[in-house]
DNA sequence: TTGAAAGCGCTAACAG
DNA sequence: CTGTTAGCGCTTTCAA
């Protein structure tokens, strides 16, 4: 006897129920784990599913239940390793837990982030992380949003004032270290080259850096201070500024590790060495600063940790019927990675 | 602690339906820009749909036309720039297009490149681009994949043999101006690290290089050929074995981006120098190729355009009603990026 | 513990 | 050109 099963017809719950003489309700029931169900009918549902290669319909599960199982992330740039990691463990927890996850890129720029949300609204996602986009100033689309009652967490770039769970690296304390790991290497004049001053984890690195010199007594001297835009060029122009001032500094902490290299191929092109005549650190612990000349000191912000942390805050809210929404705040330690970039004693 | 009872009912074809006290037939078929809709009616209807701030509910929308306008994309590693970069172009498309982009990441293995698969499956993608795993050497899942109904694209990592479409860059072509940049700077004994040579890419770089040797007479040598896997270590092994032979070579052609300046930290550590006493070729265009010392020479796989043109092919696809799939390949040329690594004259 | 029936919101077939 | 009708496959009352 051969079975025309055709290849391309879906099997669904009323093909299980059918064939077990049952109803499509208890084959649902039986595949959910619903308590009311005798083991017996289970264990058969379950096996015949199997056998016939069940495969459950999300998008009709989705339409029926209102969860579509989406999780909807923001980054701003998909070539920067650090998102790409953190993306990493995003995915791996969502999951897990039975979501799939849509990946969207602002190219730090608030118009595509809006363009983002807007996409992610209409795929009916049923949460939402962001790291936000370096252009935007604006942050009432994350509002807009969770108005809709879609949960929204940021991870890494966060804005403080808004209200909305987040996971970041302590920057402050980020900030303070690095610029301490100078000092005690005899370093005395630090400069910094801080990102733009309005997105919070560089302001607070900033803060952490004249943290930093006032413990050790040194008067901040805003001539040491040069805006950057987090890019390899803005790094060598800012360090040129720098290096250039009546009375350079012996160090710079550059608020990344794009500013940083930027920094040191200016210095080089300068003729200064480093660590020797100047010291520089970085932070983010990107891929590269281990193997450019000389290896990049630098701050690891514990990249799947974020992602994993940030997603299962997402699923709390998500997973808690209340829709109450509580400040929340996971702060995570930067990792100190000593390299020789920063090492002048030794 | 602050709650937020949004009750805010969603908006749905029937509602504007009944505003206008038309069919919800006709709503839809005017959203959907049907041909046989009057400009009026149209025009009525997406002024209310703006109006009541209509959003489209794509999960019923899929349920019902078994469309799902979800693409996946299975990617070895979100670490690595390229594929960000390939990403980037797939997005840009698919987005323009109407799609939605769910991203996995294999981390090379087989086993999750399977499971990644079977995920789409479940998610009732549309159609899946693929870059295949280091580890996978047995490829019957794609073809699983594609007996379902599910049409499937390669991008870089392609598998010939298979008969599925592919976007992948000349390596051929690659493996050969590498060489010959090489030969052409003076360089004589021209040593190469390929990667695991089951896989495409890697083969067909490999066979370039033998096939510029030939054209400039210069017998192949097995020995100056030791086999890496891609990554900084390896790199760095393969070379000290390289120039521990009784006849080293004085360049070196490395399979990507990664293998690359682990042989330059080996000869640097070796004492020598690069370009001097020994040229250095990548390939990949890594973002910290530039702004190693000396700086990479490379070749840039036109990431974007790849991620472009692969989602333009998934689409030919998913929009032609015929089944067929008729092997298509699309073949972009590498663009060499020469920098200091292999600069001998000057 | 299970079944029957009613939709979730949309689109497609068939009329008119 | 527009309306009517009938589901897509699933979950979820409500009954039994």
């Amino acid at each position: 006897m051969q079975t025309f099963a055709q290849l391309s017809h879906k099997v669904t719950i009323a093909d299980i129920a059918r064939k077990l003489s049952i109803a499509p309700a208890t084959v649902s029931r039986a595949l959910n784990g619903h308590p009311a169900i005798s083991e017996k009918t289970r264990k058969l549902v379950e096996k015949t599913a199997r056998k016939l290669q069940y495969k459950r319909n999300n998008i009709a599960s989705s339409l029926r239940s209102g969860k579509s199982n989406l999780i909807g992330v923001i980054i701003p740039s998909a070539e920067i390793n650090f998102f790409g990691s953190v993306v990493h463990g995003i995915e791996k927890l969502a999951n897990e837990k039975g979501y799939n996850v849509l990946i969207y890129q602002s190219n730090e720029s608030w118009e595509q982030e809006k363009k983002g949300l807007e996409a992610f609204l209409h795929a009916r996602v049923d949460g939402i992380l962001v790291s936000i986009a370096k252009d935007t100033t604006d942050y009432s689309h994350f509002l807009d949003i969770r108005e809709q009652g879609i949960p929204v967490v940021f991870f890494d770039r966060a804005r403080e004032e808004l209200d909305i769970p987040a996971v970041v690296v302590d920057d402050f304390r980020g900030g303070y270290d690095a610029t301490v790991e100078l000092l005690s290497q005899g370093y005395k004049r630090i400069a910094h080259i801080p990102g733009p001053l309005h997105m919070d984890v560089f302001r607070n690195r900033f803060l952490g850096y004249q943290a930093a010199l006032k413990l050790y007594d040194i008067p901040f001297d805003p001539l040491l201070v040069v805006e950057g835009y987090v890019s390899i060029e803005s790094g060598q122009k800012a360090t040129e500024q720098l290096m250039k001032l009546p009375h350079p500094p012996d160090a710079i902490f550059a608020v990344e590790d794009f500013t940083a290299p930027g920094a040191l191929k200016q210095l080089k092109a300068m003729g200064k060495r480093v660590p020797q005549d100047v010291g520089v650190v970085g932070f983010a612990n990107e891929l590269f600063g281990e193997h450019i000349t000389p290896s990049l000191t630098t701050f690891d912000q514990q990249t799947v940790t974020m992602g994993r942390e940030a997603t299962g805050l997402l699923l709390q809210l998500l997973e808690s019927d209340t829709k109450t929404i509580t400040k929340q705040k996971i702060m995570l330690e930067p990792i100190a990675v000593i390299r020789e970039s920063s090492q002048r004693k030794k």
